[in-house]
DNA sequence: CAAATTTCTGAAACCGGTTTCACTCACTTT
DNA sequence: AAAGTGAGTGAAACCGGTTTCAGAAATTTG
């Protein structure tokens, strides 16, 4: 693998010792630049290449990290959320020098033995986990206390964890604001109490509702699953009830209810205004264009391979931490605030 | 890293040496019975864990293969064929004891510094790599001669490598006979030339019209990249040419065709009935729900594997093979064969 | 100019496994 | 009973790097 030559081989052809050439490769200093030369002149001509896996065997980093997602592969499929996560961490990790592999753990109860299996291989660095769904918690903690782990949204379990979120709340806050700004009184939700987030976007509601004098009335509340068919059903469960604007905690969920909409021979913003949540490709593609809450998705990620490398260097005594990233309100036409072109 | 105890440790505790701890870990013969069991005792009790990276050091193997996607970010977004492979190739990496690296190499020309650095790292057991579009070709064969390396589609240069593709060319004219059947003559195609999968698929389309004694018009031909974007401008490209029936060649760009027809004010089956490619989720989600070519992709990821998996065993001096996995077409609205419920 | 530093450098230990090889020992063959 | 077999075992080499440590060489200081 790699070629032949070694590092051994590398000091012979260049007149010095295995210790000299490891400095020259790592930049280390104490080498005189003459012979510094020499070295690098003789792994330029032979393609030397370090053997990584000796190195990680003697330097106990191996610059892998694990990125578990650890939802169901359904809705890994419906929701582009998770390939836009996935991207933006493998991007970070490139980006760093650092090697990223990759885990779905599926719904059927596999994520622990998925995590188990991962934690076994002894080799990485660090992991980082798409926070766990409501009741089928991870904790890798348990079975590996030393490893570095950071989440990436709130863990069900969030005491001493790590993690990189956006304001959920907040999204949910100004989603449901710009609503009522807009005039509207009877303001529906479908939101998700399969996770964090969707709790999180569904308080923010309240929390607009509330401030600003509005009743809140249960039966305007309907809780999806993230898939298209859910916010589809979702809408359909909420028409009955005559909303005049809709919060919808995530653009496949929007996707869903516009169609029930249609089905339903109502027009959004006309009939029924719409905010959703995500700002994902689908929402530009969208008929018509979301409104929707923008989440800084490549930045979570960045931020999230980011804080797992301090966790990693500093031999992961650092203290926990959450890191909450802001929301903004992206304007389109499916709210009714601009017209349509 | 994966705890403290070491095989020295183990052997101490058993009071063998290493070597014998070794077999016992490998299910190697020569070890008495009794003395097996024993070992065996003594890392069930210390929860002992061999270091991978010492084991990969010594035994010239990782077991990680890396899997790159070399398409452009946006196709990986918007089309959900990538998030299906992805899973598929971690789901068979994982059943084979593999672990799965994924790289998304950007379209902006860092294809080879991704495959570059990724070869450097010298850490693969083999690569997987998605086809390559046209023109931006990837070739670490070159870099990496002894590189196990399976292709997922057909290349661009196919010579010499090994590759897992489903029958596109079949693909194609499946669908294509069957709009002929349904009694439809003036049947045009939204293709793709981006690489040999979309143009395997236009050849079937081509194939089907010629046996059928149709004439090929240039005219009722559009390509597109596989995103719903494309399809829609190429089906209001195609609305002119007054065609009465189209074969789209994904399912991504059928959405975007529907959407084109729907703003025209047509529909399908009755204005114009459509039959698509790859029978993804969306497929069945669609209004009407479409007719389309379904591709075993789970198949496809884990043939890849397994083929891989047999390159790596013997040392990569196997003859350079093809593998084409047949193709099915599932009938629902969008072609009109059957009646909307 | 001697003494004290500091800069370079290589030998050797080390990381934690696997694998080779020689040797012991019990059991078969002649 | 001597020779031949094969199973069972451990010592040691090995994989290819990094790191420690001590000593030589060069430089600074007194």
């Amino acid at each position: 693998m790699s070629g032949r030559i070694t590092i051994q081989r590398v000091a012979e052809l260049a007149d010095v010792s295995k210790a000299t050439v490891s400095r020259v490769l790592n930049g280390y200093p104490h080498v005189r630049p003459e012979v510094r030369e020499k070295v690098q002149r003789v792994i330029r001509e032979t393609g030397y290449q370090p053997n990584n896996i000796a190195r990680m065997l003697a330097s106990d980093r191996s610059s892998i990290i694990g990125f578990v997602i650890s939802s169901s592969a359904q809705m890994v499929f419906h929701d582009p959320y998770f390939p836009a996560l996935t991207e933006a961490v493998s991007d970070a990790a490139g980006d760093r020098g650092l090697i990223m592999a990759l885990f779905m753990s599926h719904a059927d109860g596999q994520g622990h033995r998925t995590v188990n299996s991962i934690l076994a291989a002894g080799l990485f660095d660090g992991l980082i986990l798409t926070a766990d769904a409501k009741g089928s918690s991870i904790f890798p903690q348990q079975l590996a206390p030393d490893m570095p782990i950071v989440f990436i949204g709130r863990p069900s379990q969030a005491d001493g964890m790590h993690y990189v979120d956006v304001d959920n709340v907040q999204g949910g806050y100004l989603a449901t604001s710009h609503l009522i700004d807009l005039g509207h009184r009877r303001i529906a939700t479908i939101g998700s109490n399969r996770n964090a987030s969707g709790e999180d976007r569904v308080t923010g509601y309240r929390r607009a509702l509330s401030q600003r004098g509005l009743a809140f009335d249960e039966r305007l509340v309907a809780f999806g699953d993230y898939s298209l068919e859910s916010g589809y059903a979702s809408m359909q469960a909420l028409l009955p009830y005559k909303p005049e604007a809709v919060f919808v905690a995530s653009d496949t969920m929007a996707l869903g209810a516009l169609r029930a909409l249609r089905e339903a021979g109502l027009r959004a913003p006309d009939d029924i205004a719409l905010v959703s949540h995500d700002d994902l490709p689908p929402a530009v593609q969208a008929d018509p264009p979301l409104t929707t809450v923008q989440q800084p998705i490549a930045r979570t990620g960045q931020l999230a391979v980011e804080k797992l490398e301090r966790i990693i260097a500093q031999g992961g005594a650092v203290r926990a931490e959450k890191t909450i990233l802001p929301v903004k309100l992206v304007v389109r036409e499916s709210c009714g605030a601009v017209q349509s072109i």
